[in-house]
RNA sequence: GGGGCGGUAGCUCAGCAGGUCAGAGCAGGGGACUCAUAAUCCCUGGGUCGCGGGUUCGAACCCCGCCCGCCCUACCA
């Protein structure tokens, strides 16, 4: 059997990440490890935050807090609101755990070993004020072409020309604003990952069905030359090197943030007897989520990493590889407070509004917008009218006439029969998209099935069944009630409470067919007996309200949103 | 500057390897129905497939040039 590896890119450890961030890596992969899982597969998926590097400790530094405690706090607060979107990891890890350490240090002796890391002397900004070297971004200044104040070291935001921080006009830190700024030779061990080109590039060249974006992006840095880089900087809070001289430094984020895809399963194994972490990283089927400004460090970096050790680690199989979610057309951004984030979509909303939504307009071929007008219209049409509708009108008119248990009548006829054949093919259409990761057009099929439903009931009419054949009522509306068990078996990848809820409405006994289903047989689909006549069955509260254009224009209100969109 | 992705009906997008490829959903229009969260179901899509050339018997799909949007350019992660 085919074992399932799920990575989702690592969310970096500062701050409450936003929707483009969910949907650019956790929301998807998680999807798609809920579909296996139920379908039977053994899976794991992991995840953790990225936990090292300069904005983490300015971070902590602004919160007045050690960074490791800065750190472990945010930790938690990210790991609640993630179980809050039901993503479900097996295991969310943390790039500053013990596991890691361990395996980034290992990576960098055997790839010392292998002569593949050299050290180098460069030059960098020391701030004595800062007590820091500080990276290019963090040294600002006058920009040398237009003149613009807030120049940053690396680039001019203002007329994007790159730059050096040896060339900013009247330079000083970002951090405390001091003008006291030295260039100080500092050594540094670097990644000889241009030898490893060729083998990348053929890599590259055999992955058969990839997303162009993955590619595309690969084929890229490759065709422009493969750099070998700088993998330690001079910080404290990292993964130290162990090497002579190296006293103060730590391997540099993109070096131990990948391993810890590694470190996590370790640290999920270590959690319980029994678990085999490495065999995970020999024998699976390994599939990465990640946003598109990630694909570079998973099509190449990490690679590079790995083969470069000789050892028999896990390279990806599938880099599924996301555009950007914008918020009316601009960026999600963090400092400017511009578009939602996790913790206020969770206040607003249940998950599964979110969850729904986002996948059915997640970027794939291209950054897609987020708009209040395009969230409700669509949370309205296709949760609550198509699905939430469906679901209510079946139950109700039931227990109106038949009472609280689920009605026999009579036995299924030709209706039913081409109902089972429609419905038969477009799961193989939506398992076909989801096995093939492609989430918008599985939440199209999956809408699809909602769909039939209701058109299965408008050519039935069991309110006009129930005047002259109570039985052929009473068949369509047990058929109904299948039907609401289908889709909560079905719909779980993508909205897991609301699925949870319809599977859970009858009191079924151990020998029912739907006792313990947890996906939708095409033999089954053909019955449609789930739940046999005579169980008892609840009806719930309104599975998904309508969003108002009061409820639009509040929410526009609190996030912005441009006056003309 | 270099590079990548994208530019298809009012909106959001499918169109994988050139010949039912001019499509889906939503919105809009018409009809049916009343069980239901005024929900649902059926019917209704003529848009220069960004622009201009070219290759081909034939191109939205291949090539060249141009325009527009977004992104990347490796010391943010």
């Amino acid at each position: 059997m085919t074992r399932y590896l799920i990575t989702s890119a690592l969310p970096y450890i500062n701050g409450i990440k936003h929707l483009g961030n969910l949907v650019g890596s956790m929301l998807p992969a998680d999807v798609y490890a809920r579909y296996l899982r139920q379908r039977g597969e053994e899976v794991l998926y992991i995840c953790a935050t990225d936990e090292h590097g300069t904005p983490a400790e300015l971070a902590a530094a602004a919160a007045g807090l050690p960074v490791a405690e800065y750190c472990r706090q945010q930790h938690e607060l990210q790991a609640k609101i993630y179980e809050g979107f039901e993503l479900s990891f097996d295991h969310f890890g943390r790039s500053s755990s013990p596991e890691n350490r361990e395996l980034t240090q290992h990576f960098g002796r055997t790839l010392t070993a292998a002569d593949l890391i050299e050290e180098r002397v460069i030059k960098q900004v020391y701030s004595p004020a800062d007590g820091r070297f500080l990276p290019d971004r963090y040294v600002v200044g006058t920009c040398p072409y237009c003149g613009y104040d807030a120049a940053r070291g690396d680039q001019c935001e203002n007329c994007t020309r790159l730059l050096d921080p040896v060339q900013l006009i009247d330079p000083r830190s970002a951090v405390s604003g001091s003008r006291d700024l030295e260039v100080r030779d500092s050594k540094h061990l670097y990644f000889r990952q241009s030898r490893l080109a060729p083998r990348i590039r053929e890599w590259i060249e055999s992955r058969a069905g990839w997303p162009t974006l993955t590619t595309s992006i690969a084929l890229k840095w490759l065709n422009e030359g493969l750099e070998d880089r700088g993998i330690t900087r001079d910080l404290e809070w990292g993964v130290p090197v162990e090497r002579e001289g190296y006293e103060g430094k730590v391997y540099y984020v993109w070096f131990d943030a990948p391993i810890e895809y590694i470190g996590a399963t370790k640290e999920w194994a270590d959690q319980a007897p029994g678990r085999d972490w490495r065999s995970w990283w020999e024998d699976s089927h390994y599939t990465q989520f990640m946003a598109k400004d990630n694909v570079p460090f998973h099509s190449i970096m990490f690679p590079a990493m790995i083969m470069g050790t000789g050892e028999s680690w896990k390279l990806a199989d599938f880099i599924k590889g996301f555009n950007w979610l914008t918020y009316y057309g601009g960026k999600f951004s963090t400092s400017r407070g511009y578009g939602i984030f996790m913790d206020a979509a969770l206040e607003i909303l249940p998950p599964d509004y979110w969850r729904y939504f986002l996948i059915a307009n997640a970027p794939e071929s291209d950054d897609s917008s987020f708009s209040w007008e395009l969230f409700a219209t669509q949370v309205n049409k296709d949760l609550a009218d198509t699905l939430g509708n469906f679901v209510n009108r079946v139950l109700t008119f039931s227990r109106k006439r038949f009472g609280d248990t689920v009605p026999e009548g009579n036995p299924a006829g030709e209706p039913e029969r081409k109902l089972a054949e429609e419905l038969t093919k477009i799961l193989a259409d939506y398992e076909a998209a989801l096995e093939g990761k492609h989430f918008r057009r599985a939440a199209q099929h999956l809408k699809a099935a909602w769909s039939a439903g209701n058109s299965y009931l408008e050519l039935k009419a069991p309110w006009m069944e129930i005047k002259e054949n109570p039985e052929a009522a009473a068949l369509t509306l047990r058929t109904g009630m299948n039907l609401i068990h289908l889709f909560g078996l079905i719909s779980e990848p993508l909205i897991p409470a609301t699925a949870r809820t319809m599977q859970s409405l009858w009191d079924l006994e151990e020998s029912d067919p739907g006792y313990g289903a947890r996906w939708a047989e095409p033999e089954r689909i053909a019955q449609l007996d789930w739940i046999p006549a005579g169980r008892g069955f609840r009806v719930p509260e309104v599975l998904f309200r309508k969003l108002t254009d009061d409820d639009v224009a509040t929410w526009r209100e609190r996030f912005g949103a441009p006056e003309n969109a």
